[in-house]
RNA sequence: UCCGCGGUAGCUCAAUGGCAGAGCAUGCGGCUGUUAACCGCAGGGUUGUAGGUUCGAGCCCUACCCGCGGAGCCA
């Protein structure tokens, strides 16, 4: 049943009659030849049926095949420069599987909104198949990176007693008789009982923010990965967060070419992403946004305009680091130089992506820590189990979090998040 | 929650207050090398909903519904 070759496989095949599998992408037809382009997941291939080659069921077949049916194509394989993808199939035989009914999707445009409501089929467009195998190929890269470092994946729960991070508006729900529970939003602070267990970890998975956020930047259903180390300190955390991205970025460079040909994507704006990265400090980044005439104040955090315009002065990432604390987490440990700022950092993408990776080297003194969730209104109770990774062997330690689907929409030069996830969710938005 | 923009054929969009249209898709016909193929013909509409102004409303006014993008918040 399953198919013995792949469209990508067609190279080893030359001069072979081979059966293909898969969907109609586009026809076009001269009387009594017809091209039928052929898609099976691994590439495209154009199928010539020629009236005089095969019987007229077959040729009715090929008349009345729509886009996206479903068929089998057998014929031989031959190197065709005027076909797209370089080789082309002599067909001798033509089987419809499944035929489809006006396939919703047409090859002209069409607008974000149906493209969404029809995401489930979208996801059958070249774009929309490039997008995903770089989004796939960053996942490997990411797992590849840590793995290759020493890394343990320590997987974080989901469901949570409490706020993470005390500030965001979490997904409540009921929880049997332990009254009410929420959707994580971070799985940081598990992650660094996980450090202290096996050195470096790092949790990649699925988190939810149930913030109102109407923009192209937002979920409420993304993907996040936090490396965290015991003994490292801020500077080791960036350099980190940097040698981290310059992996991704070069590594998606060298295997996905083709995909990023087909988003049209300037890979001469990446190809610049390596080491070292620009690094700031908070106020040299107020600094830089006087100069350029914006109305800021020492104290506020950065917003996302005021991120472009810092990402804008620089041709890779920037990595802004010291804000005031008191615009940071809890967690995030106070410079002993000063305290009026947290060791922490921001990872701005270029091109007004915005921000990729937000880290910071954690409060490792009980007293402090103790100071903080009192200062923010926390529910101690709670944070008990954190508060004992300090009171048994407490150390120095950092990680940070790198948003995935942001890091895919900056790689992909996407206009929006949404196409850098399957099935996105949305405020207003949880089909299909 | 606030600010701004929008809703017309299956889709993308036109239409000075005066006959509701085009391209794509669909159906039929034509074409032996097409590249979002092309050419001809056809079907396809409660103009988001409710009300108002007007001889006449897709267009102007009021309310509501839905969506989009931005602010805040964040990855």
């Amino acid at each position: 049943m399953r198919p013995t070759v792949y469209i990508n496989d067609l190279s080893k095949h030359v001069g072979e009659e081979v059966t293909l599998k898969g969907w109609l992408y586009n026809k076009r037809s001269s009387g009594k030849i017809k091209f039928l382009i052929l898609r099976d997941g691994t590439g495209y291939v154009q199928c010539v049926v020629f009236k005089g080659n095969v019987s007229d069921n077959i040729f009715e077949s090929a008349e009345k095949i729509t886009q996206e049916s479903s068929f089998e194509v057998t014929g031989k394989i031959r190197e065709e420069k005027r076909a797209v993808g370089g080789y082309e199939l002599d067909a001798t035989d033509v089987k419809i599987i499944g035929l489809a009914h006006e396939y919703p999707i047409t090859p002209k445009e069409h607008g974000i909104e149906f493209l969404i409501d029809n995401r489930h089929l979208w996801v059958r467009s070249k774009r929309q198949v490039a997008i995903l195998k770089i989004r796939a190929r960053v996942v490997k890269a990411i797992r590849d990176f840590f793995d290759e470092r020493g890394f343990i994946l320590f997987d974080p729960p989901i469901i949570t007693p409490n706020a993470c991070e005390g500030t965001s508006t979490l997904f409540e729900m009921e929880y049997f008789d332990l009254g009410k529970a929420y959707l994580t939003q971070s799985g940081q602070l598990y992650a660094e009982s996980g450090a202290m267990a096996l050195g470096k970890v790092y949790t990649f998975g699925p988190t939810f923010r149930a913030e109102k956020s109407k923009t192209r930047r937002h979920l409420t259903e993304f993907w996040m990965v936090e490396p965290e180390m015991a003994f490292y300190d801020l500077d080791d955390d960036m350099d980190l967060a940097e040698e981290f991205i310059e992996y991704i970025v070069q590594t998606v460079l060298r295997d996905r070419a083709e995909e990023l040909k087909e988003l049209e994507r300037d890979t001469s704006k990446l190809e610049k992403v390596v080491r070292p990265f620009p690094r700031i400090s908070y106020s040299d980044a107020v600094e830089i946004l006087k100069k350029k005439g914006v109305d800021f104040q020492w104290g506020n955090d950065l917003g996302g305009a005021d991120e472009t315009i810092i990402g804008e002065e620089f041709d890779r990432p920037v990595m802004i680091h010291r804000y005031p604390s008191e615009v940071k987490a809890f967690y995030m440990k106070r410079d002993p130089e000063n305290p009026k700022v947290a060791l922490a950092v921001d990872v701005i993408a270029p091109e007004g992506y915005g921000e990729i990776i937000g880290g910071s080297q954690r409060e490792d003194n009980l007293d402090y820590l103790l100071e903080r969730i009192q200062e923010h209104d926390l529910p101690q109770q709670f944070f008990e189990w954190y508060l004992d990774l300090r009171r048994f062997g407490t150390v120095p330690h950092a990680g940070f979090g790198l948003g995935l689907e942001r890091t895919v929409s900056w790689i992909c030069g996407l206009e929006h998040l949404r196409e850098a996830i399957p099935f996105p969710r949305m405020i207003y938005r949880n089909t299909p």
